[in-house]
DNA sequence: CGGCATCCTCTTTGATACTG
DNA sequence: CAGTATCAAAGAGGATGCCG
């Protein structure tokens, strides 16, 4: 991309950053974490081959994304953020935010993948601390099962199957986010549509206690006027 | 732009504020508030006028951006951001604050326009609250005099001359930055070349207390590997 | 002048094919 | 698997012209 020249350093992000893809490939990093090129290219549906290699050069020239060799059983190569890519979750995270109201209550022509859910899952839920026994989520609302668990260390999120899982969710990212969020009840997001089979009190643990539900700002996936 | 076509809150914001230029145009609307087409155009050297038209009906069409007709006196039309658009300040500033490390200490070779550092000065010193009577500063460091005044309503940065200012600052963008948040001291960014007349005292009024300023997370303008 | 629309050239992207 | 090569289509940049 042709620098704005400017010295300003909103302007020299977007030097940077500011391409087509750029930002989707830092998010596909920062949900999956080390990847390879075909993880990336599935991840980004619709990318050209050679934009995807043109784009991780020069990421990784700028020290956004590193590049190595995985350990021989592997043997092959693996991309992933350094700090300083890393550091780009605020943006990721603001725009995202911003882009919330965009999004219509359902997948409809758009492809949805699993891990894009992941990250804001995760963001939601990590700070969260689950009183009692750890406990296992499975939520399914897209072409991979998401596991959540809770123990002593905190909550986790990750892409996969759940063994045992004490509750399994099936429905619509927006439901499943309204649930864990608290701006619905179980029985709200039930009447819409999510099926909930398993323990009711395994999922009850993971949600907000009610004084900081209230603290949601502003409704998360709003109707949009012009879609 | 071609739609990502992903479900997905960040690529739908790209969908939306994506494009070359777009966040630059917010960043004018958010930095001086209401503009005409000209002035958008003089804030944004390097712009094909086609494509500022082409990207402010695109803004408009999205709810960001409202165009009208200012009354009789200066009769011409006007640009300034919606509620939503103004939502995108947060983006600017993730973005701006992402890009630091990549300004050089000072302009060489970009463009600078005064109005661009208003904009996190205005953040910086927004919160603040300055004890002791009515101070006014002004800051000469690019093409136009930045004033900054602290009243019992606040500070309050704007672009142009002051009055009678109880104190000049005149150096680079780096310098003024790093005093106002208490990273230097004012003898340190005088060594640096910033030049201050008038009051100190008036000066050391908007500077942070000491426990404030530790508080400081990262070096602001970092000597980038890069450049 | 202020606010664009048109035309033309050049660069970037997208789609596909091919390779170590 | 991890790219490079090729080429058509779309977008950006620059100059100019038009209209109130």
């Amino acid at each position: 991309m042709r620098s704005y020249e400017q010295y300003c350093s909103l302007a020299k992000a977007l030097d940077v950053v500011g391409d087509r893809w750029t930002l989707l490939i830092v998010r596909e990093l920062l949900s999956r974490g080390t990847c390879r090129y075909t993880d990336l290219q599935r991840g980004l549906p619709g990318i050209a081959t050679n934009l995807l290699a043109e784009r991780l050069r020069h990421l990784e020239e700028h020290g956004i994304v590193t590049k190595s060799k995985a350990p021989p059983p592997v043997a092959t190569t693996v991309f992933r953020l350094t700090p300083r890519g890393e550091e780009l979750q605020s943006v990721v995270f603001a725009l995202g935010r911003w882009g919330l109201p965009l999004l219509p209550r359902q997948p409809s022509g758009e492809v949805f993948q699993s891990h894009w859910f992941a990250l804001p899952l995760r963001r939601v839920l990590g700070e969260r601390t689950i009183a009692g026994p750890p406990t296992t989520l499975e939520v399914r609302t897209g072409d991979e099962p998401i596991t959540i668990t809770s123990s002593a260390s905190g909550v986790e999120v990750h892409v996969g199957e759940a063994h045992a899982p004490d509750a399994v969710l099936t429905g619509t990212p927006a439901l499943v986010m309204e649930l864990l969020l608290g701006v619905s009840t179980l029985d709200g997001v039930r009447a819409q549509g999510l099926v909930i089979e398993g323990s009711e009190d395994a999922i009850v643990g993971f949600l907000p206690t009610s004084d900081a539900a209230s603290a949601a700002p502003r409704p998360l996936v709003a109707t949009d006027p012009r879609r």
